[in-house]
DNA sequence: TGAAATAGTACCAAAACAGTACTATATTAT
DNA sequence: ATAATATAGTACTGTTTTGGTACTATTTCA
């Protein structure tokens, strides 16, 4: 199904909450505020850490802290850690796994929905989640972003 | 996974070949054509014909006719039928399923790229798909594919 | 030393995916 | 008439992915 894992909800959110605090954040404090199972919370964070998105802070007082400043943090760069890199179509990153690329009729234009999509990805950064949330901003970003175009 | 299921790939090669011809053509001849599972495009085809994509002609020499031009088939139209109605994220067309929407920093950003991937998928349509597929291989007359594996 | 935190895995149940199978019905060629 | 070929509808199954838990080890600080 064409849809954004759990995992990858979560840890947009997670992330946005380290976007917005300078001392480390646990897990537990994380999973508390929003309400999300916090093994998973804390699994997860474990991944973005092992990944480079975040840096960890270990023993008491512990937790996480953002180790990009957000406006370097993509879409993209999170999909490819909590899921796989975004592959609309296998055939997407390397010509040569679709062995009928002459004559196959979904390629050419799959490709260019792939494109599209990959690139949109990369332009939404942390900061734009976090310049645009409901919360810190309700009536920021809508237009800004229906008026970009994937293409 | 954000990636399009093998039923939604099959779906447009099946819709692509219907496109292009004008008698009806039946599942085993597409199955065959393009080496798919014939039970498989059986179903697709009946999935189709049953949300009015395709008209189905019974009996000897029967097969499936596009319902419609291919000019008003879009790729969310597809998609639709063999996936469910794509939604990036669930709270993007209920927003009361969200728990935490008071304070959910991703519901509108990625609303917006919800809405973005969607109107590029209404804005494709299954005449994007076989005129490119037209460029890529102006062996029109063809009567045999190899295995389509995209997804 | 003990509490609180991350690190690294391994595990499990439920759902989705990919594909098959079976029964019933319609049409047509012979 | 009837055999052959086709769709209609639906139920089933094995595998993979998803969502979530659990456990052990290590680090740090009070």
């Amino acid at each position: 199904m064409l849809k954004l894992s759990k995992k990858t909800d979560y840890a947009i959110i997670l992330l946005c909450h380290l976007g917005d605090v300078d001392a480390p954040v646990s897990a537990q404090e994380i999973a508390g505020n929003y309400q999300l199972p916090q093994p998973m919370v804390a699994n997860i964070l474990k991944q973005l850490g092992a990944a480079g998105l975040i840096q960890s802070v270990r023993g008491q007082n512990g937790g996480y802290v953002l180790a990009r400043n957000a406006e370097s943090i993509s879409l993209s760069d999170i999909i490819s850690v909590t899921d796989n890199p975004f592959n609309l179509v296998e055939c997407a990153h390397d010509e040569e796994l679709c062995k009928v690329h002459q004559c196959c009729p979904t390629r050419q234009p799959l490709v260019a929905l792939h494109r599209s999509i990959q690139s949109f990805m990369e332009d939404m950064t942390l900061s734009t989640f976090i310049s645009e949330s409901y919360f810190e901003n309700p009536d920021a970003g809508r237009t800004h972003h229906e008026t970009a175009h994937l293409s």
